[in-house]
DNA sequence: GCCTTTTATTAGTCTTGCCTAAATTTCTGA
DNA sequence: TCAGAAATTTAGGCAAGACTAATAAAAGGC
């Protein structure tokens, strides 16, 4: 009999991952339970059966670390909720403020058949609509350094790589004025006493808070590149 | 606070409905424990809390009967399997005898604006790939008196509607013969002692079992009308 | 109409996953 | 260093949904 994780286990699991940034911090208790918004003790209670289920690595008061079988199962999880989001979005026309919710139901539903041919369906996305990277079938997840906006300075020229926030006000927000994965832009100034900055987009200018700019990943742009031009390793996003 | 219907509720109801044939026989407790594999005591159980749920009507010891809530409750999950088995079948390349347990699950987890969305992209089909006629939006279910093709006899031309069997190795069965829903055929010969038919279905005689028989909903088709064309009512399935 | 078989309910238990209140450990800052 | 604050765990409960064993009702056979 394999035990298959509950809802709630995958869930967990997923925090998890996503709270230990790299592979090697801590995850506090605390941070779990505002992550899935449930109380302290349910916490608690919760890493002592991941920890008896072999998922995490447990020190009372220290926190948890994912073994190898939990992140494995957290990959899986992620990579149902990214296939998922972009599938929605290329054939549902879904706009991608629209799939978050339907995927963190969906991911627990789909057999990892159907994901195997949803991701064939789409061609091996590398990216989901917010930019996120997309786990393969065997739990490799590629993951780069990269800088937010708000670390750059005036006069970078930068491409919109990800998005760090999923909530639907952030990104139809940021949809409207176009930093969408892939966009371009120049970092005109940067006040220093708040963070405030102002980037050229398409030739408009943008007023972009320090607390926007940290939620949203960029790479530098070699000058001589042509602006505005989409990524071609990651789903074009067209919701005209 | 709204409560949203558990997993397990969603799939007692939809058991229940199914199994009170017509609106009016109430299900015994029996039935309901062999069609979801549970024990007698657990859908006592369920029965008592569906009951103060408004779901049912029970009167000990005399079976169940839906309400109109729960009714509107089972015909929705209903709804949202068969939109999603021809979802399957039609954008993923599904045959149609992997498609029920994947739809098993998945029915829990959409929302009513996913399934609307898929209804909307396949062109809202009216039936699914096993002949089901699909619940609309507000909870409307056209059902047909049909008869088996058990009761048919010798000489009937015949249309095939439905099938009322799910496990892969008939429906793998049928597609090879040929007897999907829109297919014709005729009664050639039935063996009045035990019920084996003879039918003829494309030139090709075919042997078929009263068992496998009383599994087939068919209509019968006039004698000019033409032989062996798909319904213009029911999703082609090509599977080739 | 009784007696046996079948069906159904009740009683009691278990697991999962959540909660609040209380106790305990760790952290932090004067 | 050490007291108060913050984080964490323990204790104790609850609800859902499953189970087995025991009891009760209904149905069938003669
Ligand atoms: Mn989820
Ligand atoms: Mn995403
Ligand atoms: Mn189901
Ligand atoms: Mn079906």
């Amino acid at each position: 009999m394999i035990a298959v994780p509950t809802i709630s286990v995958e869930n967990y699991l997923k925090a998890i991952f996503s709270l230990q940034k790299d592979g090697e911090e801590r995850v506090k208790t605390k941070a779990i339970a505002e992550s899935l918004d449930v109380s302290l003790p349910s916490v608690s209670g919760m890493i002592k059966s991941l920890a008896d289920d072999g998922m995490v690595e447990y020190e009372p008061y220290r926190g948890v670390r994912l073994t190898k079988k939990g992140k494995k199962t957290a990959l899986r999880v992620i990579r149902n909720h990214r296939l998922i989001e972009v599938f929605l979005v290329q054939t549902l026309g879904y706009s991608w403020d629209e799939v978050h919710n339907e995927a963190e139901r969906l991911e627990h539903a789909v057999s990892d058949t159907l994901v195997a041919r949803i991701e064939a369906f789409l061609g091996f996305p590398r990216f989901d609509p917010h930019g996120d990277p997309i786990p393969t079938a065997d739990g490799e997840l590629h993951r780069r350094e990269m800088m937010t906006l708000g670390d750059a300075s005036s006069g970078m020229h930068l491409k919109v790589e990800r998005v760090l926030d999923q909530t639907p006000e952030v990104l139809q927000y940021l949809d409207r004025v176009g930093l969408r994965p892939g966009a371009s832009c120049r970092v005109v100034e940067v006040l220093a006493f708040d963070g405030q900055m102002f980037l050229d987009i398409d030739g408009q200018q943008l007023p972009i808070s320090a607390t926007l700019a940290a939620k949203l990943l960029v790479t530098e742009l070699d000058d001589d590149s042509e602006r505005d031009t989409g990524r071609d390793d990651v789903q074009a996003v067209d919701r005209s």
